[in-house]
DNA sequence: CTGCCCGTTGACAGCGCTGTCTTTTGCCGA
DNA sequence: TCGGCAAAAGACAGCGCTGTCAACGGGCAG
């Protein structure tokens, strides 16, 4: 059994090939009982077009790439999932290509990847989304593609994103308003635009409500749970200690709630913790996480369905900012000294 | 700047295109100077070779496909990261497909992939690679297949497995070993295979120590967290309430470690709790799991290795196991009675 | 010096499609 | 009945490579 291609389909349809091809390509200009007859013939051969072929003969490749560098791998499964659904939709297919560990040859790769197997665009997630030198080589081979959560706006090239900064705020606010008025924030990787913006809330919070956000309040983690850690005991280890800690993502939220179980502080009486991401995670740590969710897969199928328009040479918009939700779960609660 | 093609390259080397392709295919008898010509004239035009043109011109496409149906974030970015590593090492490139929401669609879907994409082979991972229709099909497309912990072993497809019911024995000896005597078992997802094996060597362990291991002891689990504090609570309301639990993953064991922390049971003095895979999640909750280590990572690569001598028409072990390890965190203790 | 062999290189067809251009068909009004 | 015209269908080249086979040249035995 070998494989069939379109001259089988032809044959047994009983027409050119050229039609069996615009079948295929939903093209107009073909009868409605000749396009019956060579679905038919399809079904009939179960003939699956060449994908190479296709690529090759014409323009297109129904292929779209995703580029990511190693950032957590639910925040990876969540992305890949949303582009993967909305690519199903238009029949393409989602290509992945992983940057972990490239480090200088990181450009290199995705350019090969790109002129290799003809990628009709690119969704850039972070933190890729803010490598200007990627980017800008992008633009150069008029490759279209969109990005996920820059850092900054890239001309000619959309962005979805939330808006990081006021849901920091939010919840800063939250806790404000619980009666905390020491919060402490573990920032984010230096590298990543949102811990900017993330921290920035925070302080915009804190200063709206005359508060101080002195250095001692801010320790620097890097999205992980060990420097979460780390970042928390230094941070309760100050004379005056904090009641409230917002980690600016929920793996340094779980980072925090283990150091604060470390220190034997029942939570969230003595100490409440506020997360960023709305991971799986959040919901099966102990308190259950207090956090801000992000839209990861809506902003994935998002992003990949603007890719879409692109491709087919229409406009899309320039940015589009997805809602946040502030997630109140037990990891957060009025201060203990408003209980005594 | 249209794009370069292997005509480019042989002008400016001063050979033919077919030349030109000895190169790119690291074949023999091409001088060695005439080989290096023809490198810097790769070198010099950046030359990055269609994928699609060298699919269709040859055999085979330097694509391997992964499919996979919706397990954990976590357990399936493992897997890709292992083997994309193992993918970039022969410069082949990875082609995911996931069957999430596929149903009964799954079977032709993937074969339309296979089809479409012409990859090279296949690495199947659970619970798919015990879809004995789906490897059925497979089969009778002569296409190379490695096969990721599947249920049984299947013929002409190499496996890369652990010991799943050794594993489980272990941890419950382990269990034991602290003196515990009574342990009950979160059972796995009962569509999975290793959710018997594992079950069994709880089982197997508790019975060599002539223990009870009565249906009592057993409650069913779906492999979820939601599903793991379920049957927690259901185990824990026994007349004789188990001290120790032993979840046949770790997110049913952060179920089962909510459910503790709902009935304010002290960990692991009042009772201990014992996972199985070893995922991120295992460190980052309170208090840290014990579990098994399930090398996911290595197992894909160790897959994608074979499915590479397959492809290459060389022979394949049928079956390579690869070692588990007990990671003892402060999940686990001595049941309180004895310390008392 | 001749012929043979092997290492090296090249000419050319064709992989399975799509783009372009041409031909055929069906349908309408006169 | 026929011309005219748009819609439908087909012929054909060629996308960028690899497989096949043929051509070339140099070394070496006879």
């Amino acid at each position: 059994m070998t494989r069939k291609t379109i001259d089988d389909v032809a044959a047994l349809a009983g027409v050119s090939i050229k039609t069996v091809s615009r079948v295929l390509n939903d093209e107009p200009s073909v009868r409605a009982d000749t396009r019956r007859r060579v679905e038919e013939a399809m079904a009939a051969l179960n003939y699956q077009p060449s994908l190479h072929a296709r690529s090759l003969a014409g323009r297109r490749s129904s292929l779209v790439g995703l580029v990511y560098d190693n950032p957590s791998a639910n925040y990876v499964f969540a992305v890949q999932s949303g582009a993967i659904a909305r690519c199903r939709e238009s029949k393409l297919r989602l290509f992945i290509q992983s940057c972990d560990g490239l480090d200088d040859r990181l450009i290199g790769e995705v350019l090969a990847m790109v002129d290799q197997t003809h990628v009709d665009g690119l969704v850039v997630t972070p933190p890729l989304s803010s490598n200007a030198e990627l980017l800008e080589a992008l633009r150069r081979r008029r490759l279209p593609f969109v990005l996920i959560a820059p850092d900054v706006p890239v001309a000619g090239a959309p962005s979805v994103v939330m808006d990081d900064r006021a849901a920091a705020r939010e919840m800063t606010e939250y806790l404000l308003g619980l009666g905390h008025r020491h919060i402490g924030v573990i920032a984010g990787h230096p590298d990543h635009g949102s811990s900017r913006l993330r921290e920035a809330g925070w302080r915009d919070a804190l200063l709206a409500h005359g508060e101080q956000a002195g250095p001692d309040l801010v320790a620097q983690g890097y999205n992980t749970a060990a420097s979460g850690r780390e970042a928390a005991h230094a941070l309760l280890a100050a004379a005056e200690r904090p009641t409230a800690l917002f980690a600016c993502n929920d793996d340094m939220a779980a980072g925090a709630i283990l150091a604060a179980h470390e220190l034997g502080l029942v939570l969230p009486d003595q100490l409440s913790i506020a997360g960023f991401d709305d991971t799986e995670l959040a919901g099966l740590i102990w308190p259950p996480l207090t956090t801000i969710h992000q839209p990861v897969y809506d902003m994935a199928y998002r992003a990949t369905e603007l890719l879409v328009q692109l491709v087919r040479g229409e406009e899309a918009p320039a940015t589009t900012r997805l809602d946040h939700r502030l997630v109140v779960r037990a990891s957060t609660g009025p201060p203990r000294s408003r209980l005594e």
